[in-house]
DNA sequence: TAAAATTTGTGCGTATGTATT
DNA sequence: GAATACATACGCACAAATTTT
């Protein structure tokens, strides 16, 4: 077996598609789509396999994101630039929760699953309030959060919430103040249906920052939160 | 531009064959060869693209590699398995620099780059000690650690440490004590540098934790250290 | 509400080139 | 040189998702 390197080779056609549209990016801005696959094929004269292979390519680099049935989507934006240079967003661990800018997304009752129920400490199937939320910063989606909440008495006021900070929220309506009892840090790559709710590549790495919560004085866990945030994007401090 | 959910989809062909495949890999070890794709594309009924897309799928999570002419070389170890399966260690958030396990890959007095000279509070260029660690959990590379000490008082006891926890070893030879004064928590992607180093796949999600740690009662910066660990086996966790 | 059109996603069959044994 | 195996590319067809009519 020969692992020597092979020998440098030719561009292939595929390849050199790529390369050109990686060129053609420029003109374009974030957020545009690219003409349908089959209009770049017959213009460079290739197949349309051929044509998504290199589409492919620019994929796998980040640049562009496909959405079916709808075409392919720049991703590539001058403030995409400086991140990868460590211009990163420098965000207090200790903040999940209270993102003064962050949307809702999803706010439903609905039984809890086994690892939700776990961390909440009810039993697998019993009703839980689940509510997500999108942080973004000047229009870029920055962080996906997860939040259940074990008491159902919360969900008249908590099912009214659209926006702003979530931690706030709870305080202003319900006089609820909670604290933050454990936190857990991973990270892990990106899978599809994560990548598009952040408008990120596929595999891209994320943090993840589970917590949970109780209520000032008590013991048992009012709130679990699960984040995922763009890791090109943030940095988590903590000064002790 | 509509960015809603999409509908859960059912896996299509090739993702069943990259799922089988998947489990398969046990059966194989480092070094062996899959069979040949016709083969694989005979035995599962398909085409000898959709057999070729399942590997792309491998081939992108790092767990096999393609040679053209020979064949496709399986990378994975047995050890990697359950790691994908969540049983990934859980590590507290402040026990760097003492994990009883390391082992020194490098033990040098240089001059300070830029960001470490940041970092510890001293100008650019004058000298530091400059440690490299190495945490190994039954034998699997898990963890780099690169300390930096701003004080060269403490290289002649330093320089002789070999392994073992780092701290524990200042206390016992220098009688000095570290805090944390602050933490910073990043994820990014391996370079081939660190993936080498650490065993793992190019491109495979890393978590960074850069801390700054003073002396009992002093409030200069002591030491300054940057440890990269494979996101896929370790989980931090933190007890408020 | 429903159908049609558009666009990407998946899959098959085939042909030819390249690298290795 | 021959055999084997991966690499690239073309053409066609249909599925799935979305948008438009």
């Amino acid at each position: 077996m020969n692992l020597s390197r092979h020998p440098t080779t030719y561009p292939t056609r595929y390849q050199e598609i790529a390369a050109r549209l990686e060129q053609e990016l420029s003109h374009y801005r974030c957020g545009d789509w690219l003409p349908a696959e089959q209009q770049l094929a017959t213009r460079f004269g290739v197949n349309r396999h051929t044509l998504r292979r290199a589409v492919d390519q620019l994929v796998e680099r980040g640049w562009v994101q496909r959405r079916q049935g709808v075409g392919i989507l720049v991703l590539m934006r001058p403030f995409d630039y400086p991140l990868n240079a460590r211009a990163r967003f420098s965000q207090n661990l200790l903040d999940q929760g209270s993102h003064p800018t962050s949307e809702r997304l999803l706010s439903v009752l609905r039984p809890a699953s086994g690892p939700v129920a776990d961390a909440l400490g009810v039993a697998e199937g019993r009703d839980i309030i689940h509510l997500r939320t999108l942080r973004r910063v000047n229009g870029v989606a920055l962080c996906l959060i997860d939040h259940y909440f074990s008491d159902i008495a919360w969900w008249p006021s908590l099912r009214e919430f659209t926006s702003g900070s979530l931690h706030d929220w709870l305080e202003a309506r319900l006089d609820i103040r909670l604290i933050r009892h454990q936190t857990r840090i991973s990270a892990r790559r990106a899978q599809a249906k994560e990548s598009r709710m952040l408008e990120i590549p596929n595999q891209a790495p994320l943090l993840c920052v589970r917590t949970l919560n109780h209520r000032e004085g008590a013991h048992s866990v009012a709130e679990y939160s699960v984040s995922l945030t763009r890791a090109d994007m943030i940095e988590f401090t903590m000064e002790h």
